[in-house]
DNA sequence: TTGTATGCGTTATCAC
DNA sequence: GTGATAACGCATACAA
């Protein structure tokens, strides 16, 4: 057991108080107006004396301007706010590192607030970030609660949407190209001989991106339908794998692939952790991937390539999305004055044995 | 081309100005005092008559006192600074994970800083975290800038190191218990009937958990050797594996094999990105795990069991080492004054199929 | 118990 | 060009 430590005298006792402008405009000789003045206007109105007189002291004191007093005076903060649905997603921390990235790049500081899938947490974590002056706002989450954004729009905090729209806001939206990236999806299976199709999604909800991607599916497989000469007999339907219902995920595996009869099954994931759900059916199925089912995934990971044969995914490009993101928000605090933008980026095949039909 | 909108004038137009407690003083006919009061001392002095005022007119504005210039007159700014090496690392997202929520719960914010493992940005990224007024810091870094660590703790800003030390910080300590864990991984090899082993690492450098890990695994090795009639024959080398030169992985994994004649030889990676360089030396040697090369590694992830026959992990318990490192800030914060602690976390042993020497 | 006045560190508006 | 001074939003010592 440890003695007790009576007093933690630090190393060295620097004076808790930072050192300030009134420091260094003693230390110079001058006034403190002139020490913000050099700060901040430079380029204007300034003795070369002068200057460099408050430079050396600058430079002696370590003097550094405290961005809170700054905030609170220009109402600025170099702050920008960011709320993330769930930062274990890896599409998440993908944003967050682009977006982070973007920041530092640009002076910015990134305050974080992860909602840990509570979507209901939304505005609440919205109202902690203003309240600190963030001074503008990105926003990766389900966007269920269409208020919460709205307001901080609504005081003119400059917002940005990830992946996900927020019904009818009024902000820039950058994500990925859902409709062509199911398409390179369900089309690539198509092509290497994949006839009965099913989409398997996370509970839409009413959530935009999963939304639109399983539209898409629909689309995609009504209009072959038409041109039933170039793809004859495509079929597809689509399903919702939850978290606990294993079972109902093995039994709609089960029946698309009675559907597909003798012509061959194949599935489209939503997304990585849906991947992972079918891949983990697969394994209690004994099935092998290629052979008895094909599977192309949306987001490519880091284990993709060792999964079973590799798996073939439709490859995010995560890094871009994060970096537009902060990109965006910036040049709005630039003072760019523009209508919403909406950005959307290609996805990418990257094929695999997971969607090659070994016989 | 849209048509630039000329005007963009927000739905509702709020004052820009945010209301202030002057603003609730006024509206209570009471004096900014009494509001401050009101908010930070509720139960000491007050006039219930009062207090209902000054609650309906708070409730009425929907006022919110501004952090910023609460941070600038207390000194106190409910933030937390977190510095990481690589948010791309599943370990240190588990860490921003159990952090943000631990601070969340105890009503911090987070200000994020990744150096995007540019080890000599750390110094910058502290020096901008503490000019916010961090009221602490956790620091999930390589640890090679003792300095800049070093005088936060200086400014009186408690500091706690997540899995790497600095090297001589006075600072909390929130690790895997390294020499435990290597041990549990190496002898459960030994005892599946593994006897030439390796120990792939990630280049060593300074990084405190790496060199925790090698050494416990050489003392692993020469104490087996002095107990040789329980392990007759136990051998074992180390390698560092570079992202850049699969050949030399390829080579070792080869020689090792030589080495081990007709002993079984078995690998234990030091963490998941080091694992996966494994698996993927394997898929290009085409050896099977288990029956060719035996396989523990550092760090449990989502697709450990859908690799191969399934990758045996020592598991970290990473969200508590977060949630801890969090802890044991705002337990700091709280005014807890002892002498630097050290809290050492049991890894897990996860066995799967490949440390089974299926012949 | 409540109000008045001051200061936290900065920037901006005045005079000089 | 430069220096006093007020103000940003809040908390607190002091006066009432």
């Amino acid at each position: 057991m440890p003695a007790k430590t009576p007093k933690r005298s630090s190393t060295l006792a620097l004076p808790a108080t930072r050192t300030t402008i009134a420091d260094v405009a003693r230390e110079a000789g001058v006034s403190k107006a002139t020490v913000s003045r050099f700060l901040n206007h430079r380029e204007t109105l300034l003795t070369t004396d002068i200057a460099t007189r408050v430079e050396v002291a600058i430079a002696a004191l370590a003097y550094s301007p405290s961005p809170m007093a700054q905030a609170l005076k220009r109402g600025r903060s170099r702050l920008i706010g960011l709320v993330v649905a769930d930062v274990s997603n890896p599409f998440s921390v993908a944003v967050l590192r682009g977006a982070e990235k973007a920041c530092q790049e640009a002076g910015y500081l990134l305050m974080l607030f992860n909602l840990g899938n509570d979507s209901r947490r939304e505005s609440e974590a919205i109202k902690a970030l203003t309240a600190y002056q963030v001074e503008g706002l990105i926003l990766n989450t389900l966007g269920r609660d269409a208020g919460a954004a709205a307001d901080a729009a609504r005081h003119g905090k400059p917002v940005v949407l990830v992946d996900r729209r927020h019904s009818d806001m009024q902000a820039d939206f950058v994500s990925l190209d859902n409709v062509g990236a199911v398409r390179l999806g369900a089309s690539h299976l198509v092509e290497a001989g994949y006839r009965e199709l099913l989409f398997v999604s996370e509970p839409i909800r009413d959530v935009s991106s999963r939304l639109e991607r399983e539209a898409a599916f629909r689309s995609f497989i009504s209009e072959s339908a038409t041109h039933t000469d170039s793809t004859p007999g495509l079929q597809g339907r689509t399903f919702e794998a939850t978290e606990e219902d294993t079972e109902g995920l093995d039994n709609a595996l089960r029946s698309l692939r009675q559907r597909a009869g003798k012509r061959r099954p194949g599935v489209i994931t939503s997304n990585a952790v849906v991947t992972l759900r079918v891949v983990a059916a697969m394994a209690r199925l004994g099935w092998r991937f290629g052979a008895d089912l094909g599977l192309v995934g949306f987001d490519e990971t880091e284990w993709s390539p060792y999964v079973g044969p590799g798996l073939s995914t439709i490859a995010q490009p995560t890094d871009e999305l994060g970096r537009l993101a902060a990109g965006c928000l910036i040049e709005r605090l630039k003072g760019l004055d523009l209508p919403p933008r909406q950005i959307l980026l290609s996805g990418r095949l990257v094929p695999r044995g997971s969607s090659v039909p070994t016989p």
